[in-house]
DNA sequence: ACAAAAGTGTTTGTGTTACACCCATGT
DNA sequence: ACATGGGTGTAACACAAACACTTTTGT
């Protein structure tokens, strides 16, 4: 198959893009590969009220019109895909990574994922802070975060193939609970040990023994370090402050087996 | 952005590539979005004689010429993505990974990583028991099984950025070894205990205690399953042989501590 | 008989679990 | 004083590491 462009002067044109000739007034190019286009979407986790939540946007156009999707879109033709990721979130959700770690996840690219034109999409998975409200950004208006609870194992309710990312997402998150320092991508810059403990109880769905818990974590070279200040936070004795260590890996990895 | 595409007859345009216009005898669209090539590169991990192996195939051409890459191609116009990995890997290699599992690996994507267009590389991960030289095919005539430790941690020896490509994929596999059944796959499909203790070593690059890896292995539900048949491979006592049992993680993880 | 590989038994030590208990604060 | 949550002590238990030892073949 071959394939001819007419491109703006904005294109620079590469090696192996022969041929250019003229028609009218425009440059012609022949390329022999088949075109895409590549956009990058983003499953960005957080913890609102005790819950495991997504940051959807609300779809305004066709197709899937007025459902929920993964915040993301087109890579500009001189940018790098980590960081079409994150000016996606900022364009289309006001949520600003800066700073935070993000991690490929996946690359969706079946032939019919997109009705409209041959689409690969990057996925990138992130982990935020408890933070506030979507900003309320032109695009932004339409972005929520949404309890997993009402979008997990459900592929209709997202556009596209957005629910089988989504479902990847949250399947790598909690795995990379259990042998990675990930939790802490979901607590503020200092934090408690039962604040973390919150993290995997509410993204395991279940109860951890406190004492064996702040043992465990505190024991593990380089996961979490003491500021040496204490908060009171309600009735109770007060708590430590930490911060995130510099281990990204957690050996021997927590365990999710009963534990409590 | 604004580029115009010439197409041939055997792109079908999508909706929101608009405006068809003529130049000449060619009909002229109009879309929104950058192009971008898409493209499949497989890392193919073997042991042959003891030794881990990565396939990799001679460049003839510009540029990299004579280096060894990774091999892959072009992602054709209808086609999936890791069907595009299979073929590329049949075409380069004469290898068929028919009825094996290959997992993505990652995306590369940097603007600069391909000299000649904007190229996003999407990597898969394979692996394969000792096969058979590759087979020789018109374009397998430049493949190879190479030691990994001829090219392991050296970016420049490899074309491109497959020197990381293929660095990423020997670190997935070493970990999955810890906590999947990856190691079978290494295997023939009727392996004894001790053969699938050698890919173990080979890859972890230390010796284990016979005994306890026995125990474990088999200890482990679904991992492997006995045949009831024996084998005789000479001197010792005559092997029990397995096959892979349904069984893809390991609860709990064969450890990569001191272990023998 | 001896070497070599397969597979089992047994001891020892480490790390997790379960839960009792003390600590420090708010009400 | 009492409730609440933070944090430590400790005994029971499970499991992996180390290695001795038995089994079954080839030479």
């Amino acid at each position: 198959m071959r394939v001819q462009l007419i491109v703006g002067a904005a294109w620079r044109p590469r090696l192996d893009v022969v041929n250019p000739t003229k028609y009218g007034d425009a440059v012609v190019y022949t390329s022999e590969y088949p075109i895409f286009a590549v956009t990058v979407d983003v499953v960005c986790l957080t913890i609102r009220r005790d819950q495991l939540h997504v940051l959807l946007v609300r779809r305004g156009g066709a197709p899937y019109r007025g459902k929920f999707a993964l915040p993301g879109g087109f890579v500009d033709v001189e940018e790098d895909l980590d960081d079409a990721a994150r000016r996606e979130l900022v364009e289309e959700t006001g949520i600003d990574l800066t700073g935070l770690v993000i991690e490929q996840l996946a690359t969706y690219g079946r032939p019919d994922r997109d009705p409209r034109q041959r689409t690969v999409s990057v996925v990138w998975l992130a982990v935020a802070p408890d933070l506030p409200e979507t900003a309320a950004g032109s695009d932004a208006a339409e972005a929520h975060w949404v309890p997993v609870t009402e979008v997990e194992h459900r592929p209709r309710r997202l556009a596209f193939d957005h629910g089988a990312m989504l479902d990847q997402g949250l399947a790598r998150a909690r795995a990379k609970l259990e042998y990675t320092s990930l939790a802490t991508a979901f607590c503020r810059p200092e934090f408690t040990i039962a604040e973390l403990r919150r993290v995997y109880e509410v993204i395991w769905g279940s109860g951890l023994d406190p004492g064996n818990f702040h043992r465990k974590v505190t024991g593990v070279a380089g996961f979490v370090v003491p500021t040496g200040e204490q908060v009171r936070r309600g009735g109770g004795r007060p708590a430590q402050l930490y911060r995130a260590g510099p281990a990204t890996v957690i050996q021997p990895p927590l365990l999710r087996t009963t534990f409590g």
